[in-house]
RNA sequence: GGCGUGGUUCCCGAGCGGCCAAAGGGAGCAGACUGUAAAUCUGCCGGAGUAUUCCUUCGAAGGUUCGAAUCCUUCCCGCGCCA
């Protein structure tokens, strides 16, 4: 029974939709069909930063990317960079590169696993840690393979040449970083590998390495880098603009109703299951006035919730959304609290469930009119709780909570 | 190694002995307007407090002064130039 069942040139096309680069496009053409024709399958490298093992839709938009590949039959491997992850980042101001110790790059391999499966099929992708090899490297091996890569080359690096302009400290092993990754190429042999546009230095490095040790070279495929909730900068966990895989149902939901009409378009095109010429008809009809682009933003989260939760919880959130914003009542699942009767010290229990860090923030919020009892402007910071009686406070917009007397 | 220059609140950045919890911008939060959209406008934006009040904060540690983010000393770190 063959493994690869389809036939490049539909592979390709496919491939294609929604990439920003292949490099070099023809050299990828000729790799499929080699693989096709000698039904052997390629072998997909991704690596993933076991530091920040929570999985967000920007990762997505590769992974995706791998999954199809996955379908076509070819080989999809995960590198994680446990090597890298115990190097970490001695500046000491940054923190994305935190120094994880065995037992974490290990935890977190394990989640990041836990949530690509919700992709990707597990059975069929290989999960490798390079720490396997680059562990292996002596001091030499080391020198010899920064033989290969200039000075110059390096900090034509965006990240790097900018840093460089703006006189800001650049350490050497900052410079090995994408060495170190390129090598994974050469060591696993990669055929293809892919990344957001961010990485293109990274990818071609592998490229490179390979060449340098006579290895064939590797194909670079990039995506575009998907925006966070904010519009404006890449969606990343550091920023809190993004939006997890492991969000509940019901916060994926608002989170994707929270966004500019202007990035759902772009969520469209790069999120959506959907065929392309359908994206692209849905797009125009609502330039055209036709389509109500918050019709459409439901639609889009709709199908979203539901990939990544149970079928059908989509369409729940849905009505809960439209019950509680457009209809403005009040769910019946909000977080409830039981409190004695008698006075209630407002601020003291609004720290206590998390709702305020400080009173001083309590006190603005009341002042701003942000704080609702029972759906009336509060602003006594005391409340006297009358036995056997439900309360509803509500802070601000989205905060809510019930309380029972009892 | 020498010389110069700089390290400020979540980020950028002003302040350069008291009027500084520290200008301005960004981010964030809230209100109005809405479609929990964007844009716009308004308010807030270290902590405690009813308070003209106190506490913590301006790389670190000491010191000078009635009083320091601001002056001095030492140390740590960035950047540049020279070697």
């Amino acid at each position: 029974m063959k493994k690869i069942k389809v036939a490049p040139e539909e592979q390709m096309r496919e491939i294609k939709r929604g990439t920003v680069e292949i490099i070099p496009e023809e050299e990828l053409m000729e790799k499929l069909k080699k693989s096709y024709e000698e039904d052997v399958p390629l072998r997909i490298k991704f690596g993933a930063d076991p530091s920040r093992p929570d999985i967000h839709l920007g990762h997505t938009v590769i992974i995706q990317k791998l999954k199809l590949l996955q379908d076509f039959g070819h080989e999809i491997n995960f590198i994680i960079g446990d090597f890298t992850a115990k190097i970490g980042d001695p500046t000491g101001k940054s923190k994305t590169r935190p120094i994880l110790t065995d037992e974490e790059v290990i935890e977190n391999a394990k989640t990041y696993s836990q949530q690509i499966s919700k992709i990707l099929d597990m059975e069929k992708t290989k999960v490798l840690f390079n720490n396997d090899w680059l562990g292996e490297l002596t001091p030499i091996d080391l020198i010899k393979m920064t033989a290969n890569v200039t000075v110059s080359s390096l900090l034509e690096r965006d990240d790097f040449s900018k840093r460089y302009k703006a006189q800001e400290a650049i350490y050497m092993h900052e410079f090995l970083y994408p060495l170190m990754q390129g090598y994974d190429s050469v060591a696993m042999d990669a055929d293809l590998e892919l990344g957001g546009t961010d990485q293109t230095f990274n990818l071609l490095m592998g490229r490179h390495l390979q060449k340098a040790y006579s290895k064939k070279p590797q194909c670079i495929l990039t995506m575009p880098i998907l925006e966070g909730t904010d519009g404006v900068n890449k969606m990343s966990k550091s920023l809190d603009n993004y939006i997890s895989l492991d969000d509940s149902a019901t916060d994926m939901f608002g989170k994707l109703m929270s966004i500019s009409d202007e990035l759902m378009l772009k969520y469209y095109e790069l999120l959506c299951r959907r065929p392309a010429q359908e994206v692209g008809q849905l797009i125009e009809a609502i330039g055209d006035g036709k389509k109500h682009p918050m019709d459409a933003k439901k639609e889009l989260a709709v199908e979203i919730v539901n990939y990544y939760h149970a079928d059908g919880s989509g369409e729940e959130e849905r009505k809960k959304f439209e019950e509680r914003f457009s209809k403005n009542k009040i769910p019946d699942d909000i977080l409830t609290v039981i409190e004695p009767a008698g006075e209630l010290r407002v601020l003291e229990f609004l720290t206590r469930i998390e709702f305020i860090k400080s009173n001083g923030e309590g006190r603005r919020l009341m002042k701003q009119n942000a704080f609702k009892v029972d759906g009336k402007a509060c602003k006594e910071e005391t409340l006297v709780l009358e036995a056997g009686k439900e309360y509803i406070l509500k802070l601000g917009k989205l905060r809510l909570v019930k309380i029972k007397v009892g």
